[in-house]
RNA sequence: UGGGAGGUCGUCUAAUGGUAAGACUGCAGACUCUGGAUCUGCGUAUCGGGGUUCGAGUCCCUGCCUCCCAGCCA
C-alpha cells in the first residue's frame, strides 16, 4: 500500500523546488486558485485544488483563493459560494485569502492608462465583427486598425469617456498595442478593456468598462505576489501575452506554467455542457449525484479523503489523456473501506419465512460495525421467524458457480445460522416468487465453530426492518467519451437512460438515526449516503459506488 | 499548409545518458461468515526511420500522429 501523502513528483513541484532551493523570488512560494464564479467546480477543479493548495503547503507557502470575475454576464453570488464551500470541503486551506480580480479593477484602470501613456495600448473603434476580419487567420497576418495610430491625448480621452459610460456597448475597445502580424493570435492587439453596461455582482454598476482575461489574470498574479501561477494547457498561448503585460509594466513578474486539464471516461467536465445538463433539467441540479461536481460527488457520498487521493494519483504532466473512471471509483472506495460503517439492507426484498423457527421468537445477534477497524465496535441485530433477503440472492435454477439460494441449496445468514432452502411459494397465474420457505440449523449460530458453506447473504428482519429510498445512481452517460460526437450531434445522445432507479429497500433499523450525509456500507452492495433531503420520517439515500462484484463480472463475461 | 504543446503497458504517471518502474484496469490463484477487503502471481509499452555514444525513452536529424489557438469568454 502505497502513502498517500508523500509528496509525488512532477514537473511543476521540480520547478517550484528549484526556484525554492535557489532563493527566486526570495525562497518565497504562493500560488493560486483562480475559479470564474460562472458555475459549480467539478471534479477537474479538485485536481487543480489539490495542486496548487498542495504544493503551497508542501513549501510552507501560502495558496490564494482569487475569483476571477471579470465578466459579470456569466457570474453570480451563488456561484462564489458554492466555491468556497467547495474548497473548504475538500481541505483547501486559503485562510483568510479570498480575493477578487474585481478587488483590483481600480488598479487595473490606471495601468492601462500607463499603457497608453506608453503607447502601447489604443482605444479602437472597430466593432466585434470588424476586428475579426482584421485579426487575419492562422496563415494569414492580420492588418493594423485604422484606430491604431490615434495620438496619446487622445486615447486618454476616449479611454476616460469609455470609462464614463459615454458609449454603447461593443462601440469601442481599447486594445494593446503589439503586432497584427504576430504568429501567436494572442499577440495581434489584443481587447484589454471592453465596454459592458451590467450589474457586476460586487462592484454592481460602479464600471462600465471590464478588462479582459488576459489583462486581468496576471496583473492580479502580481498584485498579489503570486510566485508560480499554474493554469491549464489551453494558455500555454496565452504566455507570452501575460509576459508582455508584465514587462510593460515593469511590476512583479509571477511565472505561468501550464499542465494538463482531467479528462474522466463517461464524463463531460465542461462548465458549458454542465450547465446544458442544470438548466435543461437533465439533472436536479448542480449537486445531483450524478454530476462530476465537487457538490454532486460530496451529495453522492464521495469523501474529501478519497477524493484527494484520486487528484493526488492522477500525476501531473503536459499530455492531453482520458483518465479512466474506474481509477476514481477506487480510490472512493479505498477509503469508505476503511471508514464507512457496516449495516445491512435489502435493496429488492423477497420474503423468506424459516418454517422452523418458532412463531414470535426474537433473538439478537452480533454484528460487526467494521472489519476494517475494530474499535468500531458491534451492534445487536434482531432475528426473527420472517426475513427479508434480496431478490438476486435467489435463483429458481441456478446457473454454474452460483452459490446462493436455491432449491435444496445452504446458505449462511449473514451473523444467523445457516439454511436450507425447502419450498418456493409462486404465484399460480404469474408463475412470480412470493415467498421462500427455508429451515435453519440452530447448532450453527454465528461466532461458533461450524461447517462452511459456499455463500453468505444479507437479510433484515421482517418485523423489525424500516422502509428506507435508495436511489441507485449509474452514470450519466453511456459511452467512454461523451465529447467525442459524430457529426452534427450533440453529447447528450449519450445520456444514460437508466443513470437513476429509485427503489423502496428494508433496512435495518439502526440506519433510523441516520442523518443526511452519513456514510454506510449496505454489505454485499455498495456505499450509501444519507441524501441531504433524508429525515427521521422519511430516509433516502444514495448509493455513492457499488462494491466490487467479482460474481457480477463472471456473468457478464458468459 | 501559421504558431504553440505533446506522443512510454489497455489507461494515467515515473525513469532528468546507465537494469524501462508504479498505480488503475484485466486475468489466474489463496483466504474469507460481505462473491467485499486482504494477499500472491501474470507486463514483448518507449510513434516510425536514420544518426551521435561503450551505452539513447532521454541528445541530434527526419518523417508521422494527436491536442490547443482566429470571443469585445475564462
Amino acid at each position: 500500500m502505497h502513502d498517500n501523502n508523500l509528496p509525488l513528483s512532477n514537473f511543476i513541484r521540480d520547478i517550484i523546488l528549484k526556484d525554492h532551493v535557489s532563493g527566486k523570488y526570495g525562497g518565497r512560494v504562493r500560488t493560486r486558485f483562480p475559479p470564474e464564479p460562472n458555475g459549480y467546480l467539478h471534479v477537474g477543479h479538485a485536481k487543480s485544488i489539490v495542486l496548487n493548495f498542495g504544493l503551497a503547503k508542501e513549501f510552507r507557502g501560502e495558496c490564494n483563493l482569487r475569483f476571477d470575475d471579470t465578466n459579470p454576464i456569466k457570474e453570480e453570488t451563488e456561484y462564489v459560494q458554492s466555491i468556497i464551500e467547495d474548497i473548504k470541503w475538500l481541505g483547501g486551506d486559503f485562510g483568510d485569502r479570498i480575493f477578487y480580480a474585481s478587488d483590483y479593477f481600480s488598479q487595473l484602470y490606471l495601468w492601462a492608462i500607463e499603457l497608453i501613456n506608453k503607447d502601447k495600448a489604443y482605444v479602437c473603434d472597430l466593432s466585434s465583427d470588424q476586428v475579426r476580419e482584421t485579426r487575419g487567420t492562422p496563415t494569414q497576418p492580420g492588418h493594423d486598425s485604422p484606430f491604431r495610430d490615434r495620438s496619446v491625448e487622445e486615447n486618454l480621452g476616449l479611454f476616460e469617456r469609455m470609462k464614463n459610460g459615454e458609449f454603447p456597448d461593443g462601440a469601442r475597445t481599447l486594445r494593446a498595442k503589439i503586432d497584427m502580424r504576430s504568429p501567436n493570435l494572442n499577440l495581434r492587439d489584443p481587447v484589454i478593456y471592453r465596454i459592458l453596461h451590467a450589474e457586476h455582482h460586487r462592484t454592481g454598476n460602479q464600471w462600465c468598462i471590464y478588462p479582459m482575461y488576459d489583462w486581468a489574470h496576471g496583473e492580479s498574479d502580481s498584485i498579489e505576489g503570486i510566485t508560480h501561477s499554474i493554469c491549464t494547457l489551453e494558455f500555454e498561448d496565452h504566455r507570452p501575452l501575460y509576459d508582455w503585460f508584465l514587462e510593460q509594466l515593469g511590476i512583479f513578474h509571477p511565472q505561468q506554467i501550464e499542465f494538463d486539464r482531467l479528462n474522466l471516461t463517461y464524463t463531460v467536465l465542461s462548465k458549458r455542457k454542465l450547465l446544458r445538463l442544470v438548466e435543461q433539467g437533465i439533472v436536479e441540479g448542480w449537486d445531483d449525484p450524478r454530476m462530476p461536481t465537487i457538490s454532486g460527488m460530496r451529495r453522492r457520498g464521495y469523501s474529501p479523503e478519497g477524493l484527494r487521493n484520486f487528484a493526488r494519483s492522477l500525476g501531473v504532466s503536459k499530455t492531453n489523456g482520458i483518465t479512466e473512471f474506474e481509477k476514481l471509483e477506487y480510490y472512493i472506495r479505498e477509503d469508505l473501506n476503511k471508514a464507512a460503517k457496516r449495516v445491512m439492507a435489502v435493496l429488492r426484498p423477497l420474503k423468506l419465512v424459516l418454517t422452523n423457527y418458532p412463531e414470535g421468537q426474537v433473538e439478537f445477534v452480533e454484528a460487526i460495525n467494521n472489519p476494517e477497524d475494530a474499535s468500531a465496535g458491534t451492534r445487536p441485530l434482531p432475528f426473527s421467524r420472517e426475513l427479508w433477503i434480496e431478490q438476486e440472492d435467489f435463483l429458481d435454477v441456478p446457473p454454474k458457480g452460483y452459490h446462493r439460494l436455491y432449491p435444496g441449496n445452504e446458505v449462511r445468514l449473514r451473523y444467523g445460522y445457516i439454511i436450507k432452502c425447502q419450498n418456493v411459494v409462486k404465484d399460480p397465474a404469474t408463475g412470480e416468487i412470493l415467498e421462500i420457505q427455508c429451515t435453519y440449523d440452530p447448532d450453527t449460530r454465528s461466532g461458533q465453530r461450524t461447517r462452511k458453506v459456499k455463500a453468505t447473504i444479507h437479510w433484515v428482519s421482517a418485523v423489525h426492518a424500516i422502509p428506507v429510498e435508495v436511489r441507485l445512481y449509474d452514470k450519466l452517460f453511456t459511452t467512454e467519451n461523451p465529447n467525442n460526437v459524430p457529426g452534427d450531434g450533440d453529447f447528450t445522445m449519450y445520456l444514460n437512460p437508466k443513470s437513476l432507479e429509485v427503489v423502496q429497500a428494508r433496512a435495518e433499523a439502526s440506519l433510523a438515526s441516520a442523518r443526511p450525509c452519513d456514510r454506510y456500507q449496505f454489505e454485499r452492495l455498495g456505499y450509501f449516503c444519507a441524501d441531504r433531503c433524508s429525515a427521521a420520517g422519511r430516509l433516502v439515500f444514495n448509493r455513492t459506488v457499488e462494491l466490487r462484484d467479482t460474481w457480477a463480472k463472471l456473468q457478464k463475461k458468459i
